[in-house]
DNA sequence: TCGGAATGTCACCAGATTGTAATTATTGTC
DNA sequence: GACAATAATTACAATCTGGTGACATTCCGA
């Protein structure tokens, strides 16, 4: 599984309180749930609307235009398969984030058959549910912006997951990817191996700090023209990394 | 795979009392886990103050002001439930991380109602802990508005950690960046070197010691036009040091 | 002006931080 | 279930920082 890519998105000015980042729909006939998840929501920035059946859902899906649908699998009525699948007939471009007990997870590859993009396994953290959905939005939500990036030499198309230094292929792990993502969307800014473990690695991997040295050796290795003098992927002594293309 | 938390991590790094990175409040009434955790956070260069129950909870919330809180579920008098509420209440500003043993993770969505940032499964690894705790702290900080600051011809970015004087690139180290920090954050205040070395290298020290004049005087070297008539990092004499933009 | 105390300055090197590769563990594939 | 690819850990080498201490200079009260 590929996962999500953690960026932050800080290119827009912060100084505009007001706004809401848009409207997530959620899904959920579980009133203590529904109230959680609106929360959740809520203090990320976004507009929050709630359904409590699937009919609910249908009428908001179509009345909101969300952004992205939070959806319980366990609905009266209508089955949170069915809505997912109609979801996606309705609008492809929405992304669905499913909600999932744990012992439905061994049909995830069904889930994602459904139409659903990613999936959160309860218990979950707000941290995580909230990471996903802002991931999926990001993947949907600009398809088409730039995912090749040029520097110095070196030619990368994360969606394709292919790079090229001079033209020459130059074979890169996914993981190798994720962390130049992160790095690309960072430009210039010192980042720790704290924040780097964060949020590229993600929630459940809790590896040493001198795993991130060695990703940006292999990354050195393969990008610099000089590992042995990096141009691009700089060190910081006593603080982290920092990428200058 | 998740190790247990009896296994003790033997680092022994060199002590350093007095923290630097802030305070973490760990509510947790077994002294044995009340001793792992602590030792947990003093080793990431957090101070930790650990509360027994409830009550001792609340009052070091509010006295300490404490970065984050951890939270065993498991406490006697109050309920972990009603602390977690409660803390909630009197700052919500301030995250928390609930310990949790899997069998009572069916009360889930409590949990999250209850205004619980994240939570962590019994057993967990430090590492585990202190990386959700970080990720915790991290998002609730809003990224600071202006992280550029200019005083006379220099120019200092530090999410970059980059200068400059009269447009001209200036280097300076991890530390150096700090202490500035501080005396950017500390505008036209006598700042004398016990303030600094608790503040900005974190322990007490010697008073004999000219650690804290040797890093004045690499800020002024890189910094200051004339460095033997310094105009922003002045000497207070029988004080300390002062800046003024 | 003088003398003692506080501060400025410099260079060295112990210890911390990072680079690197080999080894081990994990994951995915057939 | 064996194999290959990828990731994480470990160990050690290379590198850099900044604390230390010696000494010079400045400050301030008498």
């Amino acid at each position: 599984m590929v996962n999500d890519i953690e960026v932050v998105v800080e290119a827009a000015s912060k100084s505009t309180p007001a706004a809401n980042l848009g409207t997530i729909l959620i899904v959920e006939d579980d009133p203590r749930m529904q109230k959680v998840l609106r929360r959740i929501f809520v203090e990320e920035q976004y507009a929050a609307v709630v359904a409590g059946d699937g009919q609910a859902g249908l009428d908001l899906f179509r009345s909101e235009r969300p952004l992205a649908v939070v959806l319980d699998l366990i609905l009266p009525h209508i089955s949170g398969r069915e809505l997912c699948q109609t979801f996606k007939k309705l609008s492809s471009e929405t992304p669905i984030v499913v909600l999932s007990a744990i012992t439905e997870v061994a049909d995830k590859v069904l889930l994602l058959e459904l139409g659903a993009d990613d999936y959160v396994t309860k218990p979950f953290s707000p941290r995580e549910l909230t990471a996903r959905v802002q991931a999926a939005i990001r993947r949907q939500h600009k398809p088409s912006a730039q995912t090749i990036y040029r520097f110095d030499d070196c030619e990368i198309d994360f969606k394709k997951m292919t790079a090229r230094r001079s033209g020459n292929p130059v074979i890169l792990t996914a993981h190798e990817f994720k962390l130049l993502k992160y790095f690309t969307d960072n430009v210039e800014r010192v980042l720790t191996r704290e924040v780097l473990l964060n949020e590229v690695w993600g929630y459940n991997a809790f590896p040493t700090t001198r795993t991130v040295d060695n990703q940006i050796l292999k990354l050195r290795q393969k990008l610099e023209s000089d590992p042995a003098d990096p141009r691009h992927l700089l060190t910081i002594y006593g603080a982290g990394y920092k990428f200058v293309p």
